[in-house]
DNA sequence: ACCTGAACACCGTTCAAGT
DNA sequence: ACCTGAACACCGTTCAAGT
């Protein structure tokens, strides 16, 4: 711990998330790391004093590469999907880092810095205090578990499957008990994340809008 | 693999789970599993070919635990409600297997049955296709990362960390620069996730609404 | 002070041998 | 066919020794 000389913590980290993105999390190891820096397994206790301290380096490597623009005058609206955006974006750049992130990314500083801003675009309408806690939890709920279907969802793709063997596990269903899985498993095909990552923030946005009764 | 007398795969799944839970995710292994069954390590092998497979035992496990009332002639508003909320209470139930169940669900029967349900019930709406889909990820994003969040996100407590620790770690922020986030700090204090998750469906689902434009 | 190799108690998994 | 111990190549981490 404390300063060290030989690496940058920057050095580590980015050591750490190529190991991951290339490789996958199971070849994340203190022995691993260390020889992809070039250098004795021990050192590494210098940068991680547990194996959890090493996934803690990747999670914060992913979420720095984070970015938002100001969001300065924007509709409260737009300012959420910059800043909810940025995060699913950086997220879903390391598919191999996912699992980590959702349980590891309390503690990182852009964590922080994004929830602020979120909570700020969050507020424009009015929203403060429980309120605005809920709009937080459900945007937060929103975008982290979106990511995660991309990987895990009945309709993700597996490990090395293409997205016709997807359908077809889902045809192979029995159609009386399943119908409906069928048909979103053929919507799906001719759909992209983007659009409905877009299209559901928009729901959620919708429905949380402090406006919402006036309109009426 | 195939048929096996010593152990029905429900009594190595269960073994699997409550080691899971009373000593954490790092507690299971091939080794601990079998000691806990009383057998010798490679006896787990034939229930479960890798490591990776005793992580499914466990998470059908835990799914198999989510049982919802029949929707039958319920308002589909409410009937999402009770699919939602009976999968984040059964995952919610096994805060160490949460981990597992983000990466790991896609391939449970109960997960595949409560995924029709789910649709059945926004279907009853009139969507289809793409829009239920769009309706479907989102709803799933929501209990999925709302589960996580209660673990992880930047107001969950820490392992062994109190709820007066939290707020403090919150009041230690610089003030002017995370005003928002220690404003919901405080608001955590008295709600409950129970009231939120609802309140945060609720918003959801009021945004999905079919009817959302015909109100005004 | 920082770095590191040897050693220890684990792991998953293969293999060959038991019944 | 099912079960299993021994063995192998890994782990994280402690410790003592180097600079």
């Amino acid at each position: 711990m404390g300063r060290s000389a030989k690496f940058s913590r920057e050095q580590v980290q980015a050591a750490a998330l190529a190991l991951v993105d290339e490789h996958g999390l199971s070849h994340l190891s203190m022995r691993t790391l260390a020889a992809a820096l070039g250098t004795g397994a021990m050192t590494i206790y210098n940068y991680a004093a547990h194996r959890e301290d090493l996934e803690v380096l990747v999670v914060e490597a992913v979420m720095a590469e984070a970015k938002w623009p100001d969001t300065g005058k924007a509709d409260w609206r737009a300012a959420v999907h910059m800043v909810a955006g940025a995060l699913w974006r950086a997220i879903r750049a390391h598919p191999h880092a996912i699992a980590l992130i959702l349980t590891r990314r309390s503690r990182s500083p852009t964590v922080i810095d994004a929830a602020e801003a979120l909570l700020e675009a969050l507020s424009r309408g009015g929203r403060s205090g429980h309120s605005l806690l809920v709009a937080f939890r459900a945007v937060s709920a929103f975008v982290m578990g979106f990511a995660q279907a991309e990987l895990a969802s009945p309709l993700a793709l597996q490990a090395g499957e293409s997205a016709q063997l997807t359908i077809n596990r889902f045809r192979a269903l029995p159609a009386d008990r399943y119908p409906f899985l069928i048909d979103i498993a053929h919507a799906a095909m001719s759909s992209d994340p983007q659009t409905e990552f877009r299209a559901g923030l928009d729901a959620l946005l919708a429905g949380l809008a402090p406006d919402w009764g006036s309109r009426c």
